[in-house]
DNA sequence: CTCCTTGTGCACTGGCTAGTGCATTTTATC
DNA sequence: GATAAAATGCACTAGCCAGTGCACAAGGAG
């Protein structure tokens, strides 16, 4: 009884095409036939196994999150107090920036944005899935960094915040909210301006 | 024939209904009957004057926009090289973060994300009337700060982008994508952190 | 007084779609 | 091969809503 024939299998492609399918059409747009088609699965499957549209709306942009989460965690990951502050910072700062721009995290982004306010959950799910989760662990790292004499920082959590900050609105807005496909040239441009003025602020050494 | 009898009434009425209507039921659940009714109007005059829901939208979005791009001018004008610059800093940054805040601007935000995929033009409208004409006067304001050796910048639109983010990142995370409604501590907390990174980071004088 | 613009009220079409019911078929497991 | 869960195909209901058509009312302009 631990194989449930295929289910997962099913239950997974229809995962995938939702969030294809919500991402291309939107919530309201997207209709049910369309994700069963897409997922090569019947309609009654779907019901089968998420009870109704939203539910399954509700679990596509979990899995989501899941996703985003693990990418940007890995992107914190590299912050290690063994290099150049610069260095390591303009590292993580570029992956950070490229999980940001990420067109599943467009999408995610826009559906949540669009939806939250019919459906208050999508936002605890997400962030507590994802988005308070990376905040933490980069304040975590921060916290290291400081301990280590490389950061003048007093509040670890406010230093993360602003690290994000600088990093992910000149990407939303040069983006065009991820409708302009960024170059690296201008990943590196914006990555290179947010870890500048942190290292400013936050630097243990006096910049010129 | 100056006069349209009446005609203008009507049309900033419906406008007004409308982005009600939008704003609380999103676009596509709201229906053009329940704009009517609001705005105490009959269905067909609304089609005499916008043609088509979707631009009676555009109209609507247009109009906060103007809105939003008068207000936010007004707090950028109050930087003015005369006084303290963290003082004045934390004035405009106070200003901007509570049109940020408003209940208005958050409508407008969350209608656009939701919209922009099918209606690219949206993202223009509001762009090319509100954000590029607010960035750009708040860089020319930090480039005079500047110029009065109050300010240590080399770009000012990248001071300004970066100011902005500074502000704006915070705002959006705390206030849960304007769900939660900010007192004013938090939104001198959030002004207060943004100023005081922006300050380290440019500033003329050395801050411990 | 008359005309013409503007607005009203109501009924109606046409299109779309969530969700269901049912008979049938696949498929994993015993 | 038997069995039961899972999946399919198709037809169908019921609801929603943009946009239209038509007859009629109001009210200022000439």
């Amino acid at each position: 009884m631990t194989t449930t024939r295929g289910r997962i299998d099913k239950r997974q492609a229809i995962l995938d095409s939702a969030f294809t399918v919500f991402a291309r059409d939107g919530y309201r747009q997207a209709s049910v036939d369309t994700v069963a088609a897409t997922a090569g699965v019947a309609k009654h499957t779907i019901y089968n196994h998420f009870g109704d549209k939203e539910s399954l709306f509700r679990a596509a942009v979990a899995a989501l999150a899941d996703d985003a989460l693990a990418r940007n965690l890995a992107a914190v990951e590299a912050l290690r107090p063994d290099r150049e502050p610069a260095e390591v910072l303009t590292e993580v700062g570029r992956k950070l920036a490229e999980c940001y721009c990420d067109e599943k995290s467009w999408a995610l982004r826009r559906l949540l944005y669009a939806e939250f306010a019919s459906m208050p959950e999508l936002q605890d799910i997400v962030r507590d899935r994802a988005t308070d989760k990376v905040n933490d662990a980069l304040a975590d790292r921060l916290a290291r960094l400081a301990l280590a004499g490389q950061l003048r920082i007093t509040d670890p959590a406010v230093a993360a915040e602003q690290f994000g900050a600088l990093l992910t609105a000149p990407l939303e807005t040069r983006s065009r909210l991820g409708t302009r496909k960024l170059g690296a040239a201008e990943l590196d441009e914006v990555t290179g301006n947010a870890v500048r003025t942190f290292l400013r602020a936050f630097g243990s050494e006096q910049v010129v």
